[in-house]
RNA sequence: GGGCGAUUAGCUCAGCUGGUUCAGAGCAUCUGGUUUACACCCAGAGGGUCGGCGGUUCGAAUCCGUCAUCGCCCA
C-alpha cells in the first residue's frame, strides 16, 4: 500500500472515531469483568468546549483508554447539567430580543421555549468531545434534567424531608437582584472592588449633638433600625440608653451596645439595618429589633423605603448623598477598599436579603464524608486539598437548596390553602397526603399549590454517580451494584465544594460508600501571562481551531506535556505544536519501517540482535516507571516517559541500529521482532494519542475486520535486567563520544574510524561492540593495554577510547581537555578525603554510607591515574 | 483578618522516609549539521550558593524556627 508521506490528521481521525463507534468499543455493559467506571463532570447543557474541557477529558479518555487496555470493563458515562440560573438567564435574554417578557409567559410557556432552546443548543458539547477523541459510553448519555435524573432529584428532596433534613425557613441568604434568585454561599464571588467610606452624624433624639457613623452604603440607612456602639468603648458611655433619628426619614431608633462593634474601625458607631447585612440580622435577633426590607427582588428600593421608591440600589447611592449633604449628615467620606459578593452567574453585586427558602441540614450528612476523605478511603490527587476540604466540611451552614427559578426540578411541596403543606413525589401522592393530613376527603388537586421554586443544580449534580446508573430510584439494580462506586473523579479544584464534597456526601447517605476512589484535580488552563482563559478577556484559543491546526492527538499531547496534577497550565500555542511534530516523528519512525525491503533469507546480524534484546529490557522498565506514574496520578510523567522512549529510545536508538544499509534489505527475523515491539510500542501511545497509534496500528500488521488498538491491550512490565540497561547507558556514551570526536574534527560519519578501548578498573561490557562498530562506523575496534598515542581520546566511568588521528590531531587541545578532567577530579577526590578524614563522619554515618565514600575515592584515584598516563604520553 | 499551600536553571515543574539514581526533566537559549524516515529533524553545549537568615546534625533542597514574596480558600 502506498503510504502518504504527510499524515492527515483530520482524514485519520474522522475515519477511526467513525470506526470506533460503529464497532461500539466504548460501550460498556456489566460482566464479569472488573469494572472502571468514570463519570464526566457534565458541562452545562448549553454551553461550548473550552479549554479547561480539553484538559479535563483529555485526562479523563487516557484513564479510561489504558483501563481498557489493561482488560477491565471500562465505563466512562457521559452527560450534561441543566444549569439552572444560566441557562434561565440565557433563554430569558433570548427571549428579550424577541419582545418577549418572562413575566408574560406561563411556567409552561417558558418551560417550552427553554427546552426548545435546550435541545436545539444541547449537547454540542458532547459532540465537541468526540473530535477530542473521548471514548465515552455514547449510549448512556445521561442528563440532569431527563426522567431518570429528575426522578432521583424528587425521590431524594422527599427522602431528605421524610428524614427531617429538610426544612424551610426564613433567613438570610444571598440575593441575585439580576436573576431574582436566592443563591447559595459557593455561588457568590468576593472580590475587592473601590469604594467610599461615608460618615454620616445621626442626630441624637431630643438633644443637639449628633453620632458619626461609617458606612459603605448609605442608600440602606432607610432600613435602619439601631445605631450600636462597643460597650467597652469609653467615647460613647453618654450614649446609653438614647436614641438617634434616622436622616431625612427622622425614624427614631434606639443605641444598642454589642461586642461585635470594632472600636478601631470608622467611628466605633455602626448602624444597624438587620434586612440587609448578615451581621446586623444577627445582631437584630439578639435586640429583637424590627426588620425593615426597602429592597424589591430587581435591586429597587421598595414601599418600606419610603423615598426613591423604584429606583435603583446603586442610583439612590449617589441621589441620597446629595440630599443627606444637604440636610447637613455628611461628616465626610473617603476611599475605602472593601470586598463585595458577586453572583457567580450574573456578576451582579449580591444584596443580602431576607426570604424564606428551603434549606437542607448538613451537620449530620457530612461526618462519613468528612471521615473518608480524611482518612484516605478517597484519595486526593494533590492531597494538598484534603486541608482546604476539611476547612469547609468544619465550617459548613446549612445548603440553601431553592432558586427562585423555573428551569429546573420544581420543588415538590404543595401548599394547601390553611398555609400548611406536603411533600411527595408525585401529585397523586400529595393529595392522598394532604387528604389524610386535613381528614378532608373531598380536597382536590385544585386545592393544592405546589411552590413556585425550583432546587439548586447542584442537588441534582450532587447525585450523579449515583443517578446515571438509576441507583436513586432503583437501588438495587444491575448496573449500580456492578458500576458503583466510580473509580476516579477528574474535576477543577474550583468545584471541590459546589460538587465533590456534595457527591461524597449523597454517596454515604444512599450507598453507604464512597462515590468515586480518587479525585484528581486538574490545574487551571491560563495564557502565557498567567491569566485565566476567559471569554471575556478573550485571551482563550477555540478549541475546535486547535484541533483543526494541529489534530487531536497533537492537542492532547501538547496540554498534558507541562500539566503537573493541581498545578495550572500556561497554553501556548507552542504546546499544541509540540504535540503534532511528535505525531509526525512517530508516523515518520513507521515510514522508515515500512520502507524497508526484507529478505528472509539473510542472517540477523549481531548488533540487531543486541539491540532488540536491549530494548526489550529497557521498554520493560519503563513500563514499569509509567505504570508506577498512573498510579499516582502523575499522568504528564506517564507522558513525558512515552514522549521520551519513542523519540530516544525506540526512533533514536533502536531504529537507528537495525537500520539496515541504504538501499539493503533488512534481514527476517529483525524485521518480525521489530514489527511487534512497534506495535508494543503504539499500544503504550494509545491512550495519550488514540488516532495516530490506531492509523499506525493498523497499516502495521495485516489486521482482521473489527480489530482495533482500543481493545488491545497495555503493554506488561515482565521484569528487567538492570545491569544489561547500565552497561548499555555505557555503551551510548562511547558512541556519543565517537561523534563528538567526529564532530569538533569535522570528520563526516560516511568515513569509516578505527577505535581502540583501554578497558578500566570499572570494566566495560564487551558484548555491545558490534552495535558500537555500527553506530560508530568503524572500520576496527581494538582493545588495547596502554595509550594509544596520537589519538583523540575519551572516557567512560574509567574506561579509555582512543580514536587514531594519525598527524591530524591537535595536541594542544587534547592536553587542555584532559587537564580540565583531572583538575576536576582532583577537586573531587579531596573533597570525598575531606569528608572521610573527619572521625565524626567515619564513626556516625552508617558502613554503607561510608563505604560509598570510599568507594568514590578509589575511583577518583584510578581516574587520576589514567589521565595523568595519558598526558604524559601526549607531552 | 483567619486558614492552607508554594518559593529549585530564562520559563513550567520533578525531587518519597536527611547521605551516588541529588542538584534533575521538558521547553527556551547557544553551537554544529540538508548522513538516503523526519529541519514538525539530528548531534552537542551552557545555565541553579535549591527565596533570605538562623538552628538541629558528622552531613540539609530535604527536618525545625523566623522573615520576605506570591497564590488559593474562607470571613
Amino acid at each position: 500500500m502506498e503510504i502518504p508521506s504527510k499524515y492527515n490528521p483530520a482524514e485519520v481521525e474522522d475515519k477511526w472515531y467513525k470506526y470506533w463507534m460503529e464497532n461500539k468499543f466504548f460501550h460498556s455493559e456489566p460482566d464479569e469483568r472488573e469494572p472502571y467506571t468514570i463519570v464526566i463532570p457534565p458541562p452545562n447543557v448549553t454551553g461550548v468546549l473550552h479549554m479547561g474541557h480539553m484538559l479535563n477529558n483529555t485526562i479523563q479518555d487516557i484513564l479510561t483508554r489504558r483501563a481498557r487496555m489493561l482488560g477491565k470493563n471500562a465505563c466512562w458515562v457521559p452527560g450534561t447539567d441543566h444549569a439552572s440560573i444560566a441557562t434561565e438567564a440565557r433563554v430569558v435574554n433570548k427571549l428579550k430580543n424577541e419582545g418577549i417578557s418572562k413575566f408574560d409567559l406561563s411556567r409552561e410557556e417558558f418551560l417550552e421555549h427553554a427546552w426548545e432552546w435546550t435541545n436545539k443548543h444541547g449537547g454540542i458539547i458532547l459532540e465537541q468531545l468526540k473530535k477530542l477523541g473521548a471514548s465515552c459510553d455514547w449510549d448512556r448519555t445521561a442528563f440532569t434534567m431527563d426522567e431518570v435524573r429528575s426522578e432521583s432529584v424528587i425521590k431524594t428532596f422527599v427522602d431528605l424531608y421524610d428524614k427531617g433534613l429538610i426544612y424551610r425557613g426564613v433567613r438570610m441568604v444571598n440575593w441575585d437582584p439580576a436573576a431574582k434568585t436566592a443563591l447559595s454561599d459557593e455561588e457568590v464571588i468576593f472580590k475587592e472592588v473601590q469604594s467610599k467610606l461615608y460618615y454620616l452624624k445621626y442626630k441624637i433624639d431630643g438633644e443637639d449633638g449628633f453620632v458619626t457613623i461609617a458606612t459603605t452604603r448609605p442608600e440602606t440607612i432607610l432600613g435602619d433600625t439601631a445605631v450600636c456602639v462597643n460597650p467597652l468603648d469609653e467615647r460613647f458611655l453618654n450614649l446609653k440608653g438614647k436614641r438617634v433619628l434616622v436622616p431625612l426619614i427622622n425614624r427614631s431608633i434606639p443605641i444598642i451596645e454589642d461586642e461585635y462593634v470594632d472600636m478601631e474601625f470608622g467611628t466605633g458607631c455602626l448602624k444597624i439595618t438587620p434586612s440587609h447585612d448578615v451581621n446586623d440580622y444577627e445582631i437584630g435577633l439578639r435586640f429583637n429589633l424590627p426588620s425593615i426590607d426597602i429592597f424589591n427582588e430587581d435591586g429597587t428600593m421598595s414601599e418600606a423605603a419610603g423615598m426613591f421608591v423604584g429606583e435603583d440600589r446603586f442610583d439612590v447611592r449617589e441621589k441620597i448623598m446629595i440630599d443627606l449633604e444637604a440636610a447637613g449628615n455628611v461628616a465626610k467620606v473617603e476611599d475605602y477598599t472593601n470586598k463585595v459578593g458577586f453572583s457567580e452567574r450574573t456578576h451582579v453585586p449580591i444584596e443580602p436579603k431576607l426570604s424564606a427558602q428551603w434549606f437542607l441540614k448538613m451537620d449530620t450528612l457530612i461526618k462519613p464524608a468528612t471521615d473518608n476523605v480524611l482518612n484516605d478511603t478517597i484519595q486526593f490527587y494533590p492531597p494538598k486539598f484534603k486541608n482546604t476540604y476539611r476547612h469547609w466540611m468544619e465550617n459548613i451552614k446549612d445548603w440553601c437548596i431553592s432558586r427562585q427559578l423555573w428551569w429546573g426540578h420544581r420543588i415538590p411541596v404543595y401548599y394547601l390553602s390553611d398555609g400548611g403543606f406536603v411533600v411527595a413525589d408525585s401529585d397523586e401522592k400529595a393529595l392522598a397526603l394532604a387528604q389524610s393530613k386535613t381528614g378532608n376527603a373531598n380536597l382536590k388537586m385544585t386545592d393544592l399549590h405546589q411552590d413556585e421554586d425550583v432546587l439548586d443544580t447542584w442537588f441534582s449534580s450532587w447525585l450523579w454517580p449515583i443517578s446515571v446508573f438509576d441507583g436513586i430510584s432503583n437501588p438495587d439494580n444491575k448496573e449500580i451494584n456492578y458500576y458503583y462506586p466510580t473509580n476516579d473523579l477528574v474535576t477543577g479544584p474550583d468545584i471541590i465544594f459546589f460538587w465533590v464534597a456534595r457527591m461524597i456526601i449523597a454517596g454515604y447517605e444512599y450507598r453507604d460508600l464512597f462515590p468515586f476512589k480518587n479525585v484528581y484535580f486538574t490545574g487551571m488552563v491560563r495564557d502565557k501571562q498567567r491569566r485565566k482563559m476567559s471569554k471575556s478577556l478573550g485571551n482563550s484559543p477555540d478549541p475546535l481551531d486547535l484541533i483543526d491546526t494541529y489534530g487531536a492527538d497533537g492537542i492532547r499531547v501538547g496540554m498534558l506535556l507541562c500539566s503537573p496534577a493541581g498545578g495550572d497550565l500556561m497554553f501556548d500555542e507552542s504546546l499544541p505544536q509540540q504535540g503534532a511534530g511528535f505525531v509526525t516523528k512517530i508516523w515518520n519512525s513507521f515510514r522508515l519501517v515500512n520502507g524497508w525491503e526484507v529478505d528472509a533469507k539473510l542472517p540477523q546480524p549481531e548488533h540487531s540482535k543486541l539491540a532488540i534484546s536491549w530494548f526489550h529490557e529497557k521498554f520493560s522498565q519503563i513500563v514499569e516507571q509509567t505504570d508506577d506514574h498512573f498510579d499516582k496520578f502523575r499522568i504528564s510523567d506517564a507522558l513525558m516517559n512515552v514522549y521520551t522512549t519513542v523519540r530516544d529510545e525506540f526512533s533514536g536508538w533502536l531504529l537507528e541500529m537495525v537500520k539496515p544499509a541504504y538501499q539493503q534489505p533488512i534481514d527476517g527475523k529483525t524485521y518480525e521482532e521489530l514489527i511487534d515491539i512497534f506495535d508494543e510500542v503504539l499500544r503504550f501511545l494509545h491512550p495519550f494519542m488514540p488516532f495516530v497509534s490506531e492509523e499506525v496500528w493498523q497499516l502495521l500488521k495485516e489486521r482482521q475486520k473489527g480489530d482495533s488498538i482500543t481493545i488491545s491491550s497495555w503493554p506488561k512490565s515482565t521484569g528487567y535486567d538492570e545491569t544489561l540497561i547500565a552497561q548499555f547507558e555505557d555503551v551510548k556514551e562511547a558512541i556519543a563520544g565517537i561523534r563528538t570526536i567526529r564532530t569538533k574534527n569535522n570528520i563526516p560519519q560516511k568515513d569509516q574510524l578505527e577505535l581502540a578501548i583501554m578497558v578500566g578498573d570499572k570494566g566495560f561490557a564487551p558484548e555491545f561492540n558490534s552495535v558500537i562498530v555500527k553506530m560508530g562506523n568503524l572500520s576496527a575496534l581494538n582493545l588495547v593495554t596502554e595509550e594509544v598515542k596520537l589519538a583523540a581520546s575519551f572516557l567512560v566511568k574509567s574506561t579509555t577510547f582512543f580514536v587514531p588521528m594519525g598527524g591530524t590531531i591537535d595536541v594542544e587541545e587534547e592536553l587542555k581537555k584532559l587537564q580540565v578532567e583531572l583538575d576536576y577530579t582532583k577537586g573531587f577526590l579531596n573533597s570525598v578525603l575531606k569528608k572521610l578524614s573527619n572521625e565524626r563522619f567515619v564513626s556516625s554515618a552508617p558502613e554503607a554510607v561510608v563505604a560509598v565514600e570510599r568507594a568514590k575515592q578509589a575511583d577518583a584515584e584510578a581516574k587520576i591515574k589514567v589521565l595523568e598516563e595519558q598526558l604524559a604520553g601526549l607531552k
